[in-house]
DNA sequence: TGATAGTTTCAGGACTTTTTGAAACTTCGG
DNA sequence: CCGAAGTTTCAAAAAGTCCTGAAACTATCA
């Protein structure tokens, strides 16, 4: 508690724990990425133990889970053996890196699956109302995170710039 | 146990479930709601307890949190006391239904958040180096949250052919 | 109004995830 | 090769979340 946080600082690292749980990491890595973010210079793991009264193992583990996703990264001072870490600081950057995590993780495998039951069912011979239905269902379910998933791709292939040009453009559109 | 459950109907639930943890919700939540989906006739609170092996409690509280999610909706048998619940069907509309929510419990609170961090530290004769620079930290993000605000709104706003259109457009656009 | 069918609540327990802290390990200069 | 400085690991504990089941409640019908 030595070296408290400023309370603009502390205010941004609150709000940004307190999304933690929607975004399903847990709230000290949310935290740690949240101190990085604000600090304009590179921490140590004392610096986070201490800011953010965390245990060394906790610490320790977290910012490697961050450099894994590769929303920090680790830098050297001159004549200084310890470890430092910075952010990443170019946000379109982060929201590319952990979009194509979660569409990995979360939205691709989904796909798989509703493929993978739709062959189950293919049978054309089977017309009964319910299976009709269920298949019909899936279908649906399917075309459409096909479509979210192009959108995604699409937007992290047009990147910032392209993004709020493109969105200028849609607003025309939906008019 | 007794009435057991399609394999293909079986697959999409368990993959619905595994999404569960990263979307926030409860695995009984998501199970519930996935069943629901596959099935094509309303079921009551006795048939979820006994296709998914949940306590009654369980059941009741989670048909009653994805009613006011807006997913299920109650119907009525004639001449049945019994509640049932039928899934929405529209996939467009359960994601703008989630989308909404999600917006406005994870989006907007942040950007009111950091909007109120700049404001403590507007001050603009504060010129050093390091204030400057967190200034500039975060103004970036909000200007990224406000675009991908944006994006949403809009898309919430195309509806899904819309949007299938405006992935068209987008896609030549990018290219 | 009483009996019955159905739904909701909630305290306690089970389970899961996160954190701690100390020991093991690694690296580097001398 | 030793010792100091730093980092990682992991078993156990704490914290947090979810589920159960029985009791309370509500609505309906005769």
């Amino acid at each position: 508690m030595s070296t408290s946080i400023e309370p603009s600082k502390a205010l941004f690292i609150r709000q940004w724990s307190a999304m933690s749980s929607y975004w399903g990491i847990s709230r000290t890595m949310a935290e740690i990425h949240a101190l990085m973010y604000v600090s304009t210079e590179p921490l140590c793991t004392d610096d986070v133990m201490e800011q953010l009264q965390v245990s060394r193992g906790n610490a320790s583990m977290n910012l490697r889970a961050l450099v894994d996703w590769g929303l920090l990264s680790r830098v050297h001072h001159k004549g200084d053996r310890k470890e430092y870490f910075v952010s990443l600081t170019d946000v379109w950057q982060m929201f590319a890196t952990i979009t194509r995590q979660r569409k990995r993780r979360e939205v691709e495998p989904i796909i798989e699956a509703i493929e993978h039951c739709r062959d189950m069912v293919a049978d054309r011979s089977d017309r009964s109302a319910k299976t009709v239905a269920y298949r019909e269902r899936l279908d649906n379910m399917l075309e459409f995170l096909n479509a979210i998933n192009s959108l995604f791709n699409l937007v992290l292939r047009l990147g910032q710039p392209g993004l709020s040009k493109a969105t200028k453009l849609l607003a025309k559109l939906a008019r």
